[in-house]
DNA sequence: GGATCGCTTGACGTTAACGTAATGTAACGT
DNA sequence: ACGTTACATTACGTTAACGTCAAGCGATCC
């Protein structure tokens, strides 16, 4: 922790759960920059969000191209307006999506809920006659 | 379409938008088990909505084997007791898993309102500054 | 000053989830 | 009878996302 408050790799792996070659990996595709003292890897707190970001679109089942065209869209300048409204809508899109998505989960979850009923019931009835 | 309701191979692609070679390879890994009308797969109802579950997975990031597993709950004969309970132990903990997969998504989904708010403010802006 | 520790960079290996190409056969129209 | 269509099997190829192994550098401990 040479500076303020940047994280060691190792810290970033223990803290995240993640393997050192997980970390220059998706440096290497471009998803995370961490700043080189020497030739050791700083990750400031910038970069953690990044890879909490990163951890979330995979458990979601992104694709580490799609989360990294995601990240891209986070920190874009803004500058030119066309850009701007480009990002925008690509915003809104990735949006409904994950609206889709959460609806279809809790259709799952109902899903399974019905699932462990059905399964406390066949399990009583199991029961009843066991103890007969 | 020789008996009730099965559906051909072709069939299945054209309304779940997969590939033939998908649906083998499902079936080589104990996915789905279409009967045979000598050669041919016939796809029942219950291939049918073992596929629809399957699709749900991948969608929410599972893989192929820990999807194979849930269907494997689905149709559990439910003889023995000590099978039934490890069943529904296994269904408990799927359900907790995507509880916290939706509390996860809710969190991403007000993130990414916020995202669009400011992005929609840095707009107005833009363009307050380019009329004047 | 030698060993260890923590990090580095290649480079090749591995697994999952299919794609693709080659070849074969059963049914069907003409 | 023949060609086309629709399906089949077998087998090798591909991509993503890392794991693993070899070899080297820089600081630290003894």
């Amino acid at each position: 922790m040479t500076d303020a408050d940047s994280f060691s790799i190792r810290q970033m792996c223990d803290t995240y759960s993640v393997t050192p070659r997980t970390l220059r990996f998706y440096e290497q595709k471009e998803l995370l920059f961490p700043v080189r003292l020497g030739t050791q890897r700083l990750y400031g707190k910038r970069e953690r969000t990044r890879l909490h970001l990163i951890l979330r679109g995979k458990r979601f089942g992104f694709s580490l191209e799609d989360i990294r065209q995601l990240l891209d869209m986070y920190d874009r300048d803004g500058s030119n307006e066309a850009q701007l409204v480009r990002t925008y809508d690509l915003a809104q899109d990735r949006l409904a999506r994950m609206e889709a998505q959460r609806a279809e989960l809790d259709e799952a979850i109902s899903e399974l809920r019905d699932q462990l009923a059905q399964g406390a019931d066949l399990l009583a009835r199991h029961r009843a006659v066991a103890a007969e």
